[in-house]
DNA sequence: TTGTACGCGTTATCAG
DNA sequence: CTGATAACGCGTACAA
């Protein structure tokens, strides 16, 4: 019935069987498969379901992995769940293997916190922007890539260089990205310039950058957080009657694939998405075959990729 | 250990219990409890993971409706999954005690073809504008919504209506909406005029619009397949010198809450959120409760909200 | 108040 | 090749 070829069957009882399966509807129970195998085939990918583009194209990324598996994947939103201590243990209580939990601080934080107590051997990677050295991890070192982005347009006489991001993200002041940008403008002489949008529509860095004109203090250049807000500002500049890449530069965060083409092609600083989930689901693997191993631990570095928006 | 108080236990083996817990760091294996009390305590939501805000009102609205609950969400994404009928069985693996499947048709029909195969008797609910008759279902009428928003806009004196989906949704001449929208024009003796975008960003309606302005034939009315494309249609006009609702009258649908605030407030056919929400969880939980039960079926209508932005 | 045995639905093993 | 049986980890009922 599952398959097997090391058994040997009469052909008569096979039919029998196959022949009841039918009749009956036989369907395996999970639980009791999971039970027996000490295995659900279930994968937990713990992410925060706000949109951004590179969230969802790194979700479909995984789900591609996954299919040629015999794995699944169970998506947890980990949306604003600040009460996480509380909410881990229901969390937890979806029968997974594994957990790859990404681009998340928060979750990370309180399953960091919490391992020891609620889920002693459960593997579990971190992939993205945050990790713990506890644990295991994919990291993408964005710090380093907000260092190249920061290179590059200084190199390229960029001095009035602000920095792009939306408000309630919690990385307007603070992260890598920023904290690469503040090092670079204060190595360089050069004074901060924060921009805090209300979001990444097109209208509102419209908004956010026509109260900078009208102040008649345009930045040379945007350093954006995520490509989102990048893409959506190539067209708020040219709202603005400004090109981007020509009067204003441009660079984001990600690599998404919508940079590529558009208004302007836009620099940014492209996250290893494929070798990223490749990586964490191996590590999630290894760690579920050996749930005593040490952590697997691996930081990725992201690519600054050069485009029009950013040209000398 | 699970806290019950039908049942005398001496404090001292009470401790040494809690102390052993404590010491080895137990956690019931949810497998094993799965098993043996047959439930999971999982709900499985099948939706598609391409964002839209309505979408994304609608995930919430169920997470905290399940928060004041023992059970939890388990997100499948049902996102071009073409070939359903192979990927049925790899979504029906995860050991829900039941399904809500929501604004999907596709993993929809795939469900109810193979029901009687892979699942005779899983609880399952769908939830919004598809529905089958031989399935549990809460499902949202829009094509009554869709007469609503048409009736308004020609008793209002609009003539020139287009109906606005953006291409490949599948929805720019089918679905319930564009076929409210068109029995009600060849009614009034109007012409058809369908606007297909590129998406829901600014920049693609405005792109769809500038067209017509272009060619002199912008429709005093516009019918947005959603309340992204309407907003987003808002900020389009305005940028092409036009009036949202003086100009151009707006309606969407959904009723998703950017639609209240904003440059102007738009009209929208509202759909019943919570209602729907609650519904569906509670026709869940009674087919959880005697999965032998005979489906049950509501239709809900969604609500015809005039706003600014389609004043007389 | 405590200990024990059984059943949940599978799979794997082992004797027939 | 077939049939019976143990074990997976838990909850519950019942005997001690």
């Amino acid at each position: 019935l599952s398959g097997r070829d090391d058994i040997a069957i009469s052909p008569e009882t096979r039919a029998k069987v196959l022949d009841a399966v039918e009749k009956l509807g036989y369907q395996p129970n999970s639980a009791a498969v999971a039970l027996n195998k000490g295995r659900s085939g279930l994968v937990g990918f713990w992410m925060s379901l706000q949109y951004s583009r590179y969230r969802g194209q790194v979700l479909d990324v995984m789900r591609t992995l996954l299919s040629s598996t015999e794995m699944a994947l169970a998506v947890s939103d980990v949306d604003e769940e600040f009460q996480w201590d509380r909410n881990l243990s229901r969390a937890l209580r979806v029968s997974v293997d594994g957990i790859i939990a990404f681009d998340n601080s928060i979750s990370l934080d309180a399953f960091a916190r919490n391992r020891a107590r609620l889920a002693p051997n459960t593997p579990f990677v971190s992939m993205g922007a945050f990790w713990s050295e506890a644990l295991s991890y994919v990291g993408v070192d964005l710090r380093a890539g907000a260092d190249q982005a920061m290179r590059h347009l200084l190199e390229t006489r960029r001095r009035r260089i602000a920095y792009v991001a939306p408000l309630g993200s919690g990385l307007v002041d603070s992260g890598p990205r920023f904290d690469g940008y503040r090092s670079a403008m204060l190595e360089a002489g050069l004074s901060l310039d924060t921009i805090a949008t209300q979001g990444a529509e097109v209208e509102q860095i419209k908004e956010a950058l026509a109260e900078r004109l009208s102040q008649g203090r345009m930045p040379d250049a945007l350093l954006c957080m995520n490509d989102d807000i990048a893409v959506s500002a190539s067209s708020a500049l040219f709202l603005l009657g400004l090109w981007p890449g020509h009067d204003v530069a441009l660079v984001g965060f990600d690599g998404i694939k919508e940079t590529q083409h558009g208004l302007v092609p836009i620099t940014t600083v492209r996250q290893p998405i494929e070798e990223m989930c490749a990586l964490a689901f191996e590590f999630l693997k290894a760690q579920i075959e050996d749930p005593t191993a040490p952590p697997l631990q691996r930081l990725l570095s992201p690519q600054l990729i050069v485009r029009e928006s950013s040209k000398p």
